[in-house]
DNA sequence: TTGTAGGCGTTATCAT
DNA sequence: ATGATAACGCCTACAA
C-alpha cells in the first residue's frame, strides 16, 4: 500500500518557478536550457525525491530503453556468462535489460515472447528454447521493426540477425583430436537435432568420421536436454551395448561430466578405457578429475557481440537482409582425453 | 525502425463496434461484459495482432504487475537458483521478474536501486552487494510503501521483511563436525563482516572452537570476496604460516574447491593433511575429488520463500514492523573432512 | 532560453 | 451491459 504520493515534474516546477517542460529538459541536461536552471532543477528534484516515471515516459517517447533477453534457464553457466556480456554492453548504452527464462518450453517461449512484446522492449535477444520450431511468435517484432537477434540457439532457415560460434569445425576438430588419441569407436551426446547448435556438432562430428573412414554407428548417438541426470542415463545406456565405445564427444559439459561421474563410480578408467570430452568449458571441466577436454565456448564474447549487432540495427539501412557474426572457439585439452600424452 | 504503427483498443473498437471501454474491460474478461462481447473482441484483437501495451497500462493503472530482484551476479549457481525460486511465485501470480545486478558494487546497487523505483516496480527482492552497509537508497521503497524483502545477504540493523537460513547453527556444526574428526587448527575464510549472513558464520565458528576449548587464532582468518581466484591465494597464504592449518571451513564452496585444488597441486592429502567444508553444496561440491562436505542452503526454497513475504506484505496490515523468516540448512558429510571415517 | 498545449494508450469513474 | 470522459506523468512540436 502506498502512501505518500510520488513526485512528478509538475511538483519540481512549482518549486523552481519554471514550467513542467523545462523541468523536463533540465533534467536530461538539453542544451538549450541554462547551466543555472538545470542546476536549481537537479537540485530541486534530489531534495524532493523526484524518480522519473520510466512507464509514463515510454508510453510518451515511444523508448523503454530496455532490451530483452530470452533464455532457456539462467542457472546454467554458460547462459549467465552470455547475459552478463549483454549486460554489458547495454548498461554501457543507458540500457537495462529484461530476462525471462523459457525452461525449454516452447509455449513458455511464446509467452514470454508476448510479455517482452507488450513490455515494448526496444529490441530482443533470444537463445531459443531446446524444442522449438516454429518461430511465428517472433514475427511480430519483425513486423514492428523492434531489432532482433538470435544468439546461440538460432533458428534454422529463418532470415534474421544470428550471433553464433562455428559448432561444426569445434566439433570436427574435437573429434578428429579423439581419433588422434587412438579412439575409434567415439560415441556422441547431442541435443534435439532441429537446433542448428547441435545438429552442427553432430554434423561435424560424422565428417571427421568419414574424413578418417570410421564406421557410422546410429547406436552410439543419443539425444537428450544435456542434463546432469541425462548424462548418466546416456551413459549407462551406452555401457549396456554389446561393444562400449571408446570414447565420448558430448555437445556440453554437464552430460560429459556426468559420463566421467559414470565412470568413476563403475571403475572405468579415463581416459585410457573411455576417452571422455566436453563443449563450453564450464568451471566444472576444470575441476572435475580428470579434468575435462572441452570447447572454450566464448559465452561472454557472445552477449556482447549480439548486444552490439542489436543496436548495430538500429542504425542500419534497411537493404541489409540479415547478418550473421561468427566468434571463435578453442579446443581445450585437458586429461579426459590424453591417450597418448600430448 | 518501426513501421506497421501498434493496434490499439481504439483500432478494435472500432472494429467490433464497440466503446474503447468496453474492450478494455472485455479483454480482461470484466464481469459485467457479455460472453458475447468478450469472444468478439478477443477474436478481433487476436486477428488484428494487438499486443496490450505495458507501460501505458501502468502509468493508468500504478500497477505494473513486474517485480524486482537485485543480486550481486547471477553467474553463481545460488543465485541464479535463488531467482527461479522467485520467479516461480512471481509468475504463478501473474508477475514478471526484472533482474538486476551489483558485481558486489555498492555504487551499482545504488542506481539499480532508483532504476527499479522508476520503473515501480510493485516489490523488491534483494541480495546485498558484499561492500554495502548504508542502506538508505531503499528508504523510497519504505517510504512509499513498495512491498520490499531481503534475502540471503541482508542488512544488519534494519527492520525490514528478510528470508534467511540459521548461519550461525549452520557454521556452529560444521565446525563441530570438523572438531570431531580431530581437527584442533581450523581455519576460516570469510566474506565481508558486516554482512550478516558472513558475521554469523563466522560467529557460529568461533563459538564450536570456544565450546570445544580450542584456542582462536587470527591469523587463521582470512576475508575476501570468495571468488576462486581469492580461494587460492586465501590458502597460499595459510601455507605460509609457520604452523599451517589442518582443516579450513570456508564461508562458500567457490573458495573451498579452490583450497582443494590448491592442496592437490601442492601434494597435500585432503581430508588427511587438511580437512575442507565449503557452504551452499553447489554441483562443484560433489563433482570434485575429494568431494566436498558442505552446507546444503535452500536456494531455490530462499527465492520462494522471499517472494511469497513479498506477496503476503501487500496483504497485512500496517502494524506488523518487520518480519523475518529462517529456512533449514543441512550438513552434507562427504570425503573432504572424514578423516575418521563416519 | 523558456512556455503552451496536446497527446501517447490505457483504465477508472460516473453516467446511461 | 455499455459509453463518455478524464486522467495517469511525461515529452515535444510550436510558439514566444
Amino acid at each position: 500500500m502506498k502512501r505518500a504520493k510520488q513526485v512528478t515534474i509538475y511538483d519540481i516546477a512549482k518549486n523552481v518557478q519554471v514550467s513542467p517542460a523545462t523541468v523536463s529538459r533540465a533534467l536530461k541536461d538539453h542544451y538549450s536550457i541554462s547551466k543555472e536552471t538545470i542546476q536549481n532543477v537537479k537540485k530541486a528534484a534530489k531534495q524532493m525525491g523526484y524518480f522519473p516515471n520510466t512507464p509514463a515516459s515510454s508510453l510518451r517517447s515511444k523508448k523503454t530503453n530496455t532490451i530483452g533477453v530470452m533464455v532457456s534457464r539462467i542457472n546454467r553457466p554458460f547462459i549467465s556468462t552470455l547475459i552478463s556480456g549483454v549486460e554489458e554492453v547495454a548498461n554501457s548504452k543507458g540500457y537495462h535489460v529484461f530476462i525471462a527464462q523459457s525452461e525449454d518450453m516452447t509455449q513458455k517461449e511464446i509467452s514470454n515472447a508476448r510479455a517482452m512484446f507488450s513490455a515494448r522492449v526496444d529490441g530482443l535477444i533470444v537463445s531459443l528454447a531446446m524444442e522449438t520450431h516454429d518461430y511465428g511468435h517472433f514475427d511480430v517484432f519483425l513486423d514492428s521493426g523492434t531489432p532482433l537477434v538470435f544468439v546461440d540457439r538460432v533458428p534454422a532457415n529463418m532470415a534474421a540477425d544470428k550471433v553464433v560460434v562455428d559448432n561444426y569445425e569445434a566439433a570436427f576438430k574435437m573429434t578428429q583430436h579423439l581419433i588422434e588419441q587412438g579412439c575409434n569407436r567415439i560415441a556422441h551426446f547431442g541435443g534435439a537435432q532441429h537446433r542448428d547448435v547441435y545438429r552442427l556438432r553432430k554434423e561435424g562430428y560424422l565428417a571427421a568420421l568419414k574424413q578418417h573412414n570410421l564406421p557410422i554407428d546410429e547406436s552410439l548417438m543419443i539425444y537428450s536436454n544435456l542434463g546432469a541426470e541425462e548424462g548418466l542415463e546416456m551413459t549407462q545406456r551406452l555401457f549396456d551395448l554389446p561393444v562400449p565405445p571408446d570414447a565420448i564427444f558430448s555437445a556440453n559439459d554437464t552430460a560429459a561430466v556426468s559420463a566421467i561421474q559414470f565412470a568413476k563410480d563403475k571403475g572405468i578408467a579415463i581416459p585410457k578405457e573411455l576417452a571422455v570430452a566436453g563443449f563450453n568449458n564450464d568451471r566444472l571441466a576444470s575441476i572435475i578429475a580428470p579434468a575435462l577436454t572441452t570447447v572454450a565456448n566464448p559465452a561472454f564474447d557472445l552477449g556482447k557481440a549480439a548486444a552490439s549487432q542489436l543496436f548495430a540495427q538500429r542504425e542500419e539501412n534497411d537493404m541489409v537482409a540479415s547478418n550473421t557474426t561468427v566468434l571463435k572457439t578453442e579446443l581445450i585439452v585437458r586429461e579426459s582425453s590424453l591417450k597418448k600424452g600430448r
